[in-house]
DNA sequence: CGACACATGTAACACGTTACATGATTTG
DNA sequence: CAAATCATGTAACGTGTTACATGTGTCG
């Protein structure tokens, strides 16, 4: 969903071929999430068939095929812009259901699956503060960008953290991998 | 990726069939990101073909079937266990891009679209809040994932503020949506 | 000329959601 | 018995990635 209003914002702002909404795109977010070329295509032809943007003349150069946001697509947009987002718009969080499920699993220690993370959050956090350091000033966009993932990144270390002590203070780290797991389930052994 | 790893990491804890699988990921996770029954079956099907889990004989009841981790998928989950969640892992944000286009989009108020979200982050942040006093104290896993939502939005409200004061100190509030734009700008008119 | 960036597209596949079809078991 | 839940699956579609095919323009 982001790429498409992505691409409809940036339309809104000018009307663009294919190849330039990508750069554009890629410039505005800093190239945090380089944006495939392919999928530009592929949402334009289906945002086209929706009637959200319509072709200008190809008027232009050869070969650039020149996009225009329409009414309806006008009116999408200021839709998504007005309207939140939600919990239920966000995609599940990786990092928390490895963690959750790391506690539960036999043979895997929750507490070295967290202190892996922190370690390679942490180097994270430091390549976005040296980015940061050389953001130009005015490119607000990029700036708000590489801000939320900071504050992000931040927020993580500080999870990590409370959730290491949160397991510290556990019952016991999970039995070995292979042995001594039947004295106490005694479940049908196959094979 | 996150449910191709929830799946094997429940069936190392013991065999399973999909539908229970479904309820001990949504136990897991306290119904935060609702898993659809459709996708734990396509999944295990992708699973069974790549060698990663295997039918035990459904010596079973009638009807269940019930999946067993292979030694590659145990070897597998590991690998996900030990390799921490990398930026390139997690997909874009759609909340970071809305407000970065924002500011650059004609017509579109940045600091109205930021103190929406906010807004409705602080409600979202209550709710979680109100989730977590009646949490149980054993359920580790649920506290855990509980939290990881909590920190977030804390550092989502956090960022939405500091990208407020920003947002309140720069050049000039883009241009009414419809008239005065071109006396700038004197770009080509269509139509 | 040859390499590289620009530019458009398609095919194949993975992953995710919604919706439908089908039947067994449980429970009011 | 009727309705709800349990249980498995498929079809259609949206979204995202990788890889390929194809051609133009530019520059060393």
């Amino acid at each position: 969903m982001s790429i498409k209003y992505g691409l409809l914002a940036l339309l809104e702002r000018e009307p663009m071929y294919g190849y330039q909404l990508r750069s554009e795109f890629e410039r505005s977010t800093g190239a945090t999430w380089p944006l495939n070329i392919g999928q530009v295509y592929t949402t334009l032809s289906r945002l086209h068939r929706d009637g959200l943007v319509e072709e200008t003349g190809e008027s232009d150069e050869q070969g650039k095929v020149v996009y225009r946001l329409t009414d309806p697509g006008r009116t999408d947009l200021a839709r998504w812009f007005t309207t939140p987002v939600t919990q239920d718009d966000r995609p599940r969080d990786e990092l928390a259901i490895k963690v959750a499920l790391a506690v539960t699993t036999p043979g895997v220690d929750a507490r070295a699956v967290v202190q892996a993370q922190r370690t390679a959050t942490v180097r994270h956090l430091q390549e976005l503060t040296r980015l940061k350091a050389g953001a130009a000033e005015e490119d607000i966009a990029w700036l708000l960008v590489l801000d939320s993932m900071i504050f992000r990144a931040e927020s993580e270390v500080r999870w990590l953290d409370h959730s290491e002590t949160r397991l510290a203070r556990m019952p016991r780290p999970p039995v070995r991998p292979a042995a001594a797991a039947a004295e106490t389930t005694t479940q049908e052994v196959p094979r």
